[in-house]
DNA sequence: CAGGATCCCGCGGGATACTG
DNA sequence: CAGTATCCCGCGGGATCCTG
């Protein structure tokens, strides 16, 4: 994606706010609750501490989570992410049941 | 993450469905109207032929879109993904702005 | 428990050239 | 135009060990 899109499509941006292997699955989990890193870690069963770490610094970066004594939590722009997060999980109920995985 | 998580997870289903550099571009554009292939291309502007062949054949394989004389669509069950897109259209247009790119 | 530091590997994906 | 075929490289991310 060239840089210029950016700054004109919205979708662009969301795109690379998201679109990576474990983005989702952390805020997934955030939007519901804050959290601290090794319950994330169990949650995320998978993910190792080191990417675990890179995301959740990234989000801070971006303003979308904040961490607060050892609890990672939405900020106020992040939970506008839930939204979105919602029309996810009402499709993926639905769809996708047996394609994917 | 585990293979284990798409049965129980929507969310997770979703995220393997959009979690790459060009699928969420790819259905922002297909949501709208069917296109097809160099449209794409240059709608996308630094995509490669290669991937978007990949991604195109991916989509259809998981029963989003379909190709129909040389023309992409979306399926029944792809364009019920158009909420999800709107919500992040809905983000997107408010925030992120300059955080990334 | 909450990470930081290294080391390393796979594969997602770009560039380029070719075909029906 | 609509791809296919190779070749190749970067970096996303896993594994492992270490620290306050």
């Amino acid at each position: 994606m060239k840089k210029t899109i950016y700054q004109s499509c919205p979708i662009a941006r969301v795109a690379m706010l998201l679109s990576d292997r474990w983005t989702m699955m952390i805020l997934r989990d955030l939007v519901r609750k804050p959290m601290r890193f090794n319950e994330l870690g169990e949650s995320l069963e998978t993910i190792s501490t080191r990417t675990l770490t890179v995301k959740l610094k990234r989000l801070e970066t971006l303003g979308v989570i904040r961490k607060k004594d050892a609890c990672y939590t939405m900020t106020a722009t992040g939970r506008k992410i839930g939204p979105i997060m919602n029309e996810m999980e009402k499709y993926g109920r639905k769809y996708l049941l047996k394609n994917v995985g």
